[in-house]
DNA sequence: GGTTGTGATACCCGTGGGGTATCGGGGCGT
DNA sequence: ACGCCCCGATACCCCACGGGTATCACAACC
């Protein structure tokens, strides 16, 4: 009953993903009698039956759903291992910063601009991602810190230090009557029936049902903006993407949002330390003191 | 550039510990020349030097110490997906509530008894151990829950409920002049020239340095207290295995302190959230309810 | 009842992880 | 200063195991 090796948990993500060991084995880039052997072998090691073999496909069994909900963590916390050390062992090693593109730009602007100033600080590539991603980037080892919003992002487990709390502005399309207003409720902006509000999909790749259009990526959302078929509730500073078919009017009831930055918590690196201390203090309009 | 495999982050973490590759080899029980072999194909995977081979042993490179820092979370991830995965494939299985061998006695009999009268309750096993080993006891999977001391026990990374607060006392030998007192203060009680408070390992094996005894267990600390070669100032329910020769001196001015039940935030099984909500539910004199 | 689609089995090959024996080269003792 | 010693590296061998191809077994479906 010995630990069983990386490669092994990757395989039975992949079974466990797409229920069906031929697709998997192609998703791996292997053949498919290697990948039923694995899984047998991952069973016999584990003492545990992970799928239940039925001739249309593989379920999984309660040992394996729960195998399942924790492989990826395990398996992201060795890639972690391995990014954070490479990054370590190469001089000249960029710091990588996520963010979503096209929010909080301005502060980002500054925090790039105000660190490069630093004498001796490292250089940072800025990795600009959709939606939800830099969680999973920042487990991966995939960035070293993220910018990310206090409540709409997910912080548990990461570290986060406060850079900038802010109120929320509705994007709608021009020409529409909501355009012309100098300020919104929630509620009012949540119920526009023509403006249905857009629906991201899970975790898993499907969608909620709703009225609202699909959408995948800020682009799309944009454009389905400047199209007239939906409007948005975001941060101010997001303003940065605008077009010109975009109106902004404040929606004065709704949460404020504080942008943070966030890094793992045992990844404290001295260029990582030095990056956070820069983005604290930076002076900033409706920064954390200003809050207070 | 793929993945390292488990084993070779296993045989790092050993070489990294002993810094000797000889020695790392006994303890992992395989030979010298494979480990050698297994590190360098380690160092060439990454791409990135891990060991400066001295004449005299071997020393961490700047990335080395990274990965050994990193290395030790993703076997304890991996080790932890196995055993909650094992634990969810048999039948029967009982949960392990890890807790500090002697404390909160009350708390935990209470507990066990409340939970064995629930209908449908999963059995329960209890775990005692030394100071410090819960944390890595429920990052292994090793233990589902743990009863465990806030501020005194470090719970970042874990969820936590309330379950009791209460002041410290000092235990003093009988027959010390300070065994007569009603109370002490804190400052009294971390000064008395005659009983020098132990010292614990840290978590590398050596100890601080100090007038204090060296101790590794809570037995030992006992005997040694009863011995009337040092003082000791713990929460109130830690009176339970006071010795004949023990005395218990409140002591007014020292921080409070909660036991709480803890747990990994992505583990939370029916069981375990049972288990917690008995917990939480527990009339206890100092609850979290009577020092609201 | 044939066809289709699924995972399992049989078999072969090459990589590589394990072992033993030995080398090389600094540090240190006399 | 010379030689021993310690420790990691190298050389070499063996076989376990991961990967491949070909094929089987079996249920579902037309």
């Amino acid at each position: 009953m010995d630990q069983p090796e990386v490669r092994e948990l990757r395989y039975f993500v992949a079974v466990a993903d797409e229920r069906h060991f031929g697709r998997a084995a192609e998703r791996l880039g292997i053949a498919q009698p290697p990948l039923s052997r694995a899984i047998r072998q991952l069973e016999r090691r584990l003492g545990v039956q992970l799928f239940e073999r039925n001739r249309r496909g593989v379920d999984l069994t309660e040992a394996g759903r729960v195998l399942q909900r924790e492989a990826v963590p395990a398996l992201d916390a060795m890639a972690a291992a391995v990014r954070r050390t490479q990054r370590a062992g190469h001089p000249q090693r960029p710091l990588v910063l996520a963010t979503k593109a096209g929010a909080s730009h301005e502060l980002l602007r500054a925090l790039v601009d105000a660190h490069a100033r630093e004498p001796g600080a490292a250089p940072v590539e800025v990795l600009l991602c959709e939606v939800g991603e830099q969680a999973g980037l920042l487990r991966t080892g995939a960035a070293d810190v993220a910018l990310m919003h206090r409540p709409v992002d997910d912080l548990a487990g990461f570290d986060a230090e406060d850079l900038l709390t802010e109120g929320q502005v509705a994007i709608v399309p021009a020409g529409h009557p909501l355009a012309a207003r100098t300020h919104l409720t929630l509620a009012e902006a949540a119920n526009v029936p023509d403006l249905p509000m857009a629906r991201w999909p899970r975790l898993d790749g499907t969608y909620p049902d709703g009225p609202g259009p699909e959408v995948r990526t800020q682009a799309q959302l944009a454009q389905l903006v400047a199209l007239g078929k939906t409007l948005l509730v975001i941060p101010a500073s997001s303003r940065a993407w605008q077009w010109p078919e975009h109106v902004a009017v404040p929606v004065l009831d709704a949460p404020s949002v504080t942008t943070v930055i966030a890094w793992q918590p045992n990844s404290r690196s001295r260029e990582i330390a030095a990056l956070v201390r820069t983005a604290a203090g930076l002076e900033l309009a409706g920064g954390p003191a200003a809050a207070h």
